[in-house]
DNA sequence: CACCAGGCAAGTA
DNA sequence: TACTTGCATGGT
């Protein structure tokens, strides 16, 4: 279909783009494999400089490990991660996913990396506190399994451009990419967090477009009048 | 000062 | 099923 191949190709500019404009961004910001699980918990709906404020608590405290974690009680976890907002909803979180990592795989990450991408998917949307978007990240960053990540940038800004609709569901955003781009983890990489930088720097809810790298890119499926600072 | 950030679950209709 | 609301700190 060759409506497949225009969208295989406008998403590819999209990545030169923003790529020519950053550069690498060398994502996931973390040392391990759990401070990335960490992390993807701690920054739901939170400015990322308010997460590392946290992680750096968690690691003065040589909290930073699944064992230690465990057995933190939560109005100590809670103190050491306030910085980065709902600091109680966010204890119980991370308490849940390391319970499970804990009882169904002894607090082995590398047997938890060793599971299917859609059987782990799946066993992490069943913890409290994972929905799509973090468990798609935490597959992607701390498991490196060729998943997109989707997030309310990659919707924003996709919408604006008349790629996807504003009200899509995270599934059909992810099926849009996964389904016209190869399955790469690098590329998955790069790609989603090419579109948080794009989306910090030019696509808030205030638009700044002016001088965005993907500013007219898309001349298919928008027509060149309709002005994507719209939404 | 108001607004909002790399969401999610629970409650309501 | 489809909205709404609570959660909370810190930067602009």
């Amino acid at each position: 279909m060759e409506s497949h191949d225009s969208r295989k190709d406008i998403l590819m500019e999209a990545y030169d783009r923003m790529y020519q404009h950053f550069g690498s961004r060398h994502w996931w910001p973390a040392q391990s494999t759990f401070e990335v699980i960490i992390g993807a918990i701690l920054t739901q709906n939170t400015a990322w400089a308010n997460v590392e404020k946290a992680i750096e608590n968690i690691k003065a405290a040589g909290g930073l490990s699944i064992k230690r974690l465990f057995d933190i009680p939560d109005e100590t976890l809670a103190g050491w991660i306030r910085p980065s907002g709902y600091f109680n909803i966010k204890t119980r979180r991370l308490k849940a996913i390391i319970h499970f990592i804990v009882e169904r795989y002894e607090g082995n990450l590398e047997k938890m990396a060793s599971v299917p991408l859609d059987t782990l998917r799946k066993e992490l949307l069943n913890i409290y506190g994972i929905g799509e978007e973090t468990a798609d990240s935490i597959l992607l960053y701390a498991f490196e399994k060729p998943i997109f990540v989707v997030d309310a940038y990659t919707r924003r800004i996709f919408a604006r451009h008349r790629l996807v609709g504003e009200k899509s569901p995270y599934n059909e955003i992810q099926r849009f990419f996964m389904g016209n781009l190869p399955k790469n983890v690098p590329l998955f990489n790069e790609y989603h967090a090419l579109i948080v930088e794009t989306g910090k720097t030019f696509c808030r809810r205030k638009p700044l477009c002016y001088s965005c790298p993907l500013l007219g890119f898309n001349s298919i499926f928008m027509e060149k009048s309709t002005a994507h600072t719209d939404l």
